[in-house]
This record gives structure tokens, sequence and C-alpha cells, in this order.
RNA sequence: UGGGCUAUCGCCAAAUGGUAAGGCAACGGACUCUGACUCCGUCACUCAAGGUUCGAAUCCUUGUAGCCCAGCCA
């Protein structure tokens, strides 16, 4: 082992593995993802997804899969299996273990019995708004519920019945007998058990009984041997009813539950309720639209699972509430993509570029290294003419200081091509530029090693007759963090420019074959995916990913 | 105002009583056939006040601020 150590520092819960190895708690590492299919997964459970099967790997541990579906009301199929894909996706294996909760239902349902048997639960008969009154407030104690005398034998009867469907629909409960007293309202007698004739989507109709999630998870964590079952911070004040559960079932070598921060990242909605209201509302296309962080979006937007990754790790593992800046997702995809994809020349605001010293019609065809750093990526070759479009803001009839790019009279590189020198340009009626000229030296072409004289711009550009037309679109973030999602009065607050579709962009003839999910960095302009959903081969259609850094920026143009 | 948790640079985040890592962002500068990339450089006496100690971000005290909990949601 002759490298250097990798000296990254472990986080707080490696640090916790590390000691329950050490003291034999454990002699393996066995985590789970366990999210209730009620919705798209988003960033943030890309963050508990990577952790927990990161941590699975790093140890030579097993990470399982595992719906948590003991709420038939809100969950679908078409969740399970967007979830599935997402996690697929983003590239963690759960092997063989796939597992529902609901398949424990059985052993939940055993385990309420024992409870009963040992006076540890009974039946209530209080309705929810009596049970918030016997429940006390934060600050004044809980009132015994008058059922908790029941006896064995009743409690057993009543059960049974609640099973076999006698009661309607919140008509009894099952409760655990802990303390009304606790200052932890999750310890005040907390229900366990419900009524509710729904039709779950791997159940069916079997149960009329459903177990609560604080009763379900520590049981499901436990049967499948779960060691460290990692959840968010707003669990904190349950775990001591987890590890409640556990110890009147005597389950052995229970399991620990740790709680870390969620992940929230800046000016966008995150949030699994928030943006499951933007898509039902229909204020968005739907879970997959751009301008959200669900996997699916990002995935659409040309996000790669390993952009996601370095994301993740480098926000870290903490317990303080943060929001993580969102440039460092953007650097994230910069970072894994700027070497990957090829780098093209595009036109979003074309404007006509004459070259007046060049024969009319000629066309010459030249070659173009597709990625300067990483030749593996090839050349293509690219036709050259007298006319060619420019970006608009390449161009300026009076250049304010330190722009070096084309102004009359200043000498620039065509990517690829030769040095033109600007000569003067045509305007409208209304006094807008639509053609700039200039004149090439044909000594100076790419490759011609010119060595007598330097220029300090270099510019994009595409042939005007064999120019790709495409649609860009450039999204803006949907929410200004300052405002929120919400408004005071309730209403949506949203950025109305949070979509800016872009026309009559002129791409080069390479992307003519450009496919559903090819990325490319347009020259200049930044990360772009051929759109899946909407692109044609004859309408080309790109989302923008993220733009490149620019430290010369010029006035912000309305597009 | 009961209980639980958190507090280190604009944003994340290390440091486990031994003299404040790193990344993102920003700002300088070099380089450049992308004003990108790359490379150099700049950027914190750790919420506050006391205390313990040779020595404190770390321990103690007292405050302050933020988050979570009163679903038959997870």
């Amino acid at each position: 082992m002759s490298e250097v150590e990798n000296v990254v520092s472990k986080n707080f819960i490696e640090q916790i593995i590390d000691k329950d190895l050490a003291e034999g708690v454990y002699d393996t590492v066995h985590t789970r993802f366990p999210p209730e299919p009620n919705g798209y997964l988003h960033i943030g459970h890309a963050k508990s997804i990577l952790l927990n099967y990161g941590l699975a790997q790093k140890y030579h541990g097993k990470f399982n899969m595992r719906f948590d579906d003991t709420n038939p009301t809100k969950e679908k199929v078409e969740f399970v299996e967007s979830i599935k894909a997402d996690i697929e996706w983003l590239g963690a294996d759960w092997e063989d273990r796939l597992f529902f909760a609901s398949d424990y239902f059985q052993e939940m349902y055993e385990g309420a019995i024992k409870l009963i048997k040992k006076k540890k639960a009974y039946v209530s008969d209080l309705n929810p708004e009596q049970m918030r009154e016997f429940r006390g407030t934060l600050t004044e104690p809980g009132k015994d519920d008058p059922s908790v005398s029941r006896s064995v034998e009743e409690n057993l009867q009543l059960f049974e019945d609640m099973k076999n469907g006698k009661f309607g629909d919140g008509e009894k409960v099952l409760r655990a007998r802990i303390d009304m007293t606790s200052p932890n309202m999750n310890m005040r007698d907390p229900i366990i058990y419900r009524v509710a004739r729904m039709t779950h989507h791997n159940t069916g109709d079997q149960w009329c009984i459903y177990p609560m999630y604080d009763y379900a998870h520590p049981i499901e964590d436990a049967i499948e041997h779960i060691t460290h079952s990692i959840c968010t911070l707003e669990f904190e004040d349950h775990r001591p009813l987890y590890d409640w559960v556990l110890r009147e079932l005597e389950y052995q070598n229970p399991p620990k539950q740790i709680e870390f921060a969620k992940l929230y990242l800046t000016n966008v909605v995150t949030g699994k309720r928030y943006i499951k209201k933007l898509v039902e509302d229909q204020i968005v296309d739907g879970w997959d639209d751009p301008r959200l962080v669900s996997i699916a979006a990002l995935r659409r937007r040309g996000f790669t699972p390993e952009s996601i990754k370095l994301f993740v790790e480098l926000c870290g593992i903490s317990k303080s509430n943060s929001s993580v800046d969102y440039a460092m997702l953007e650097y994230c995809i910069r970072e894994d993509l700027k070497l990957k994809k090829p780098r093209l020349m595009a036109c979003l605001d074309p404007v006509k570029l004459i070259i007046d010293n060049y024969p009319e019609d000629k066309t010459e065809l030249l070659e173009i290294p597709n990625n300067l750093e990483n030749e593996e990526l090839g050349s293509r070759m690219v036709p050259f003419g007298r006319e060619l479009y420019i970006d608009r803001d390449d161009f300026m009839e009076e250049p304010v200081k330190k722009y070096f790019r084309l102004y009359p009279g200043n000498e620039v590189r065509l990517m690829g091509a030769y040095f033109v020198t600007c000569t003067h340009c045509v305007k409208d009626e209304a006094g807008k530029v639509i053609e700039v000229h200039c004149t090439y030296d044909p000594e100076t072409k790419s490759g011609a090693n010119v060595t007598d004289r330097k220029v300090k711009g270099t510019i994009h550009w595409v042939p005007v007759k064999e120019a790709v037309r495409a649609e860009v679109r450039l999204y803006e973030n949907l929410i200004d963090e300052e405002k929120g999602v919400y408004n005071e009065d309730g209403s949506l607050n949203l950025n109305p420019n949070s979509l800016i579709v872009l026309k009559e962009c002129y791409l080069e003839p390479a992307f003519q074959g450009a496919k559903g999910f090819d990325t490319f960095q347009f020259v200049r302009q930044g990360f772009f995916v051929v759109d899946y959903k909407d692109s044609k081969p004859e309408e080309l259609v790109f989302n923008r990913i993220v733009s490149l850094k620019s430290s010369f920026k010029l006035e912000k143009k309305e597009l």
C-alpha cells in the first residue's frame, strides 16, 4: 500500500458504524432505502439512497430496497415502478433484496397480539377529536385513555374484530401502552393500528387494518436484519418508540436508528409534497419537468448518475439543517461532462456574418476536433462558406472596454477556421443589426500556425446554408428562495419566466443526427441535452442543463 | 412557555483538548483556436458572555438563534 492515504475524514455515521463494528455490536453492515411509494424520487432521496448504498459498499455489507407501503390511501404502483427505475438509474444495486413492508403484515399483526398479551397494547374507542384532547399539548401532559384498563381477553377479541372488519374506518384503533405524561408526544400511547378499508396495491383486500409507521418500521428493519436504519432528522423524537417496539417484541440484535439532515437546495422546489402539488395543479408539465429536481427531471435534463453521486459526496453528511447552493449541482454536472462530451458550435441568437472577400460559390470542409482536451472524441467536418451565422453577442458596433470579439476594425478567429477582420455592419430601419461584414485572411486557416499576430478573441459560427434549425429551452429557477414556494395568502409564488423558449437558433450540421439524451457542450453556451420527449428529427429541441462560467458578461439581453 | 436536535467563511463541511482541512461561490493574475477548461494567488481567532486548562471550535456555566414534535401520514 504505497499510495498516499486518502485523508478524507469519515462522516459521523461511519464513525458510529466503526464503533459498532469494533465493539462487536454488529459484525456486518446492512442498510436499506425505505421510500413510501407515494410520489417520485428527488435529489434529496438520492442523498439517502447513495448514503445507504455507499455505506453497504464501503463496509462490504448489504443494501436492501424496501417499499414502506403501510398506508394504501396514498400509494400507487406507478410510483413503485418509477422509484425502482430511478434507483437503478442511480446505480444503487439491491441485488435480490427487494421487499415490501406489506409482506410483513402477518408478522406485524402477530406482534400486536404479543403486545396485547403483555398488556402493552389496548384497543381504544376514542375518536380522533377525543384522541387529540386526551393527548394533551406540548406543555401539558395527556390523560389516560378510558379504554386503557380493558382486559387482555377483551382486547384480543376487539383486535380480532378490527381485523375481521367488524368496525368501520376510524371506529377503533390499537394503541401501545407507554406513558401519557411523557414529554415526548410520540410516547403518549401512540396508535399502532388503524382500520382502513382500502384496496392495497400489494395485498389487495386481504387486510382492513394497517400498522402505523412507528410500529411497522422497526419491525421491517428487524425482519430484514438491518443494522443501521438511517433516516432524517424529524424522526429523532421517534427513536425511543422505535427502540420500545423492538424491545417489547424481543427482537435479538435489534437495528439502530441514526438520523441525518435532509438535503435542501437553494432556489428550487424540494420536498415531495410541493413537487406533487405543482404536478397535480399542472403548474409544471409532469414529474419530469426539467425545472424540477426530481430524479426523473434531472435525468431528462441530462444530468448523469455520476454527477449526482459527486454532488451528494460534496454535500457531506451532518445533522445541521442546511441548504446547498444550486451552483454546486451545476458544478458537478459541468465537471462530469466536460471531458465526456463533444463541444459543438451553435448560435442561440444568430446574426449573419458575411465574408466579403470569400468566393460566393465556394464551400470548404473544415475538420474540427470535438473536444480539444479529449482526443478520443475525434473530430467532425464542418462546411465553411461566405455566409455564416454568429452569435449576436459576438459583435458590438461600439465596443465597451475590454471587449475583444468582433467590432469594426478588430480581428478575431472563427473557431477552427480563419482570422476575420470586421469591416462594417448593416442595420434595418429599426436600427437592429442584421448583417455583420468582414474580410478573411486565407493564410490564417486553423492549423496554419500563424505566429506573426495574435487575436484576443475566438468566436463560434455556423454555416448559413447547412445549419440545423433548432429550438432551445433555457430555464430559470422556479422559485425565489427569499419568497419561498407560497405567498402569504397561500397562492403559489413561482417565477413566470422560469421557462424561456428560444426560437430560431442555428446549430452545426453535426446536430442533424442528434437523438434523445445526447448531451453536447455548445461552445460558449453551456451544456444541452436533446429533449427526449419532444425532439423529432426535423425539429430538434434542446434543454439547457447548465451554462458555462463567464467572467465577461454583457448586459443580459432579453431572449 | 414541555421535550428533542443543531450552531465553524456568502453556501456545504472537517477538526474527537495540542494551536481552524477541503469543496462550491467570489475576487485577482497566468495560460488559452471556447472570456470555458487548467494553473497560481486572495478569502474564518469557530453564535455570545463567563469559567476550567500550559493549551478550548472541542469540557463546564449562563444566554441567544434556528429546526422538529400535539396525523387514525411517512
